[in-house]
DNA sequence: TACGGTCCATACTAGCGGGTATGGAAGTGT
DNA sequence: ACACTTCCATACCCGCTAGTATGGACCGTA
């Protein structure tokens, strides 16, 4: 197998994931055919298949692509940062405002949910980003106590109850236009910092 | 049209209703199909379409059937408590109960809010619903705050933050065994109370 | 030049499930 | 006894889409 071959069937791959992705961000998992992933991708349904053997591996692959990319942003949002807990605010702000503003993240998680319910290997997937962001958080906070300006008793329950109340504005923005208003959303930023320093 | 054919018509029109719910409840609303609802009913998917006109109309009145039945759990919940803290206490602790032992609820929980994101009548009912709850519990800060014992500032933004955390809960307990554990729900239905108080 | 692997398109199958057409049994009003 | 309505069953249609079968162009290799 010629390296040009193996960069053009890992750059198709990885292109009907991120098709996927988008795609399944606007309209869900059930909504979207693989016709229209593989026509975003510039190729056809059967070529699909040379690439995957079923779109539930699409799906976990979507997942993959999205699980990256929260990570790409929330570290490049950190790396702007020194101090500890600037970067707890700037990474907390960043999550709202995907949270509040961004209704392709909404669709993409909620559906997500679904599928992490049904089946065993979503759940898995989501189960490992879910430890993974978790510890992303504790690590900003261990640095914020190692600072000595706070001391945070309980990272690791206050990240979980950051992150729960996360999920919850998140639902709410869906039914409420008013969270998406730039002194509400200020609000919901300066409140998740304190859930996340114990207050 | 005589009495009893009214009778018979609405009851088995409410327990089609009652059956779409409780096969959402354990699979979501796509793969529960109109033959399963009919047969759990005891008729046949042709004896469905003569009281609902189309799947969605099932699912709405499946919703509604979810809506009336919470609420019915915490006026009842409600009712066996005389101090308006305690009632407090009692309705966080049935919601509690509800996110984090029954899986049902969950499912159907899920699965309602990725048709929210999609359907504008399912949102709307989802709206009303979230509203009625909303008023439900800052009735009981009222009534808290009437009794003088505690003075809570800003009750409808504390149960903004009570019903974010318990919707995060319900979603962490989809990963998180241990959260089932009664020592930790007894600290999450703690830290509820203190959310609703504004602490 | 012959061969094998890679990547893609075209054309097709299969079966699932929402929705319909139709008829029939039982009850009701006159 | 007659028509009429209500409620249900049987049988059917039809659109849609995940997945398959097949062949061909291209490229490296011997």
């Amino acid at each position: 197998m010629a390296a040009t071959s193996v960069l053009s069937k890992d750059s198709m791959k990885e292109s009907l994931a991120k098709s996927a992705f988008e795609l399944f961000s606007e309209s869900g998992f059930k909504e979207v055919k693989l016709e229209q992933v593989a026509a975003r991708a510039g190729v056809t349904k059967g070529s699909f298949y040379w690439h995957y053997d079923s779109k539930k591996s699409l799906i976990l692959a979507s997942c993959d692509c999205y699980y990256k990319l929260w990570f790409e942003a929330a570290r490049k949002t950190v790396s702007t940062k020194n101090d500890p807990l600037e970067q707890l605010e700037a990474v907390i702000q960043l999550t709202t405002e995907q949270c509040l503003l961004d209704e392709k993240n909404r669709i993409f998680t909620t559906e997500l949910f679904s599928l992490v319910i049904q089946d065993a290997e979503v759940k898995a997937g989501w189960q490992c980003f879910y430890r993974n962001v978790h510890r992303f958080y504790c690590d900003i906070l261990d640095r914020i106590n190692a600072s000595g300006k706070f001391f945070i008793e309980n990272p690791a329950e206050n990240i979980d109850w950051l992150l729960s109340a996360v999920e919850g504005i998140k639902q709410r923005a869906v039914i409420d236009p008013d969270l998406c208003r730039a002194q509400a959303r200020d609000h919901i930023v300066r409140k998740l910092v304190t859930i996340a320093l114990g207050g």
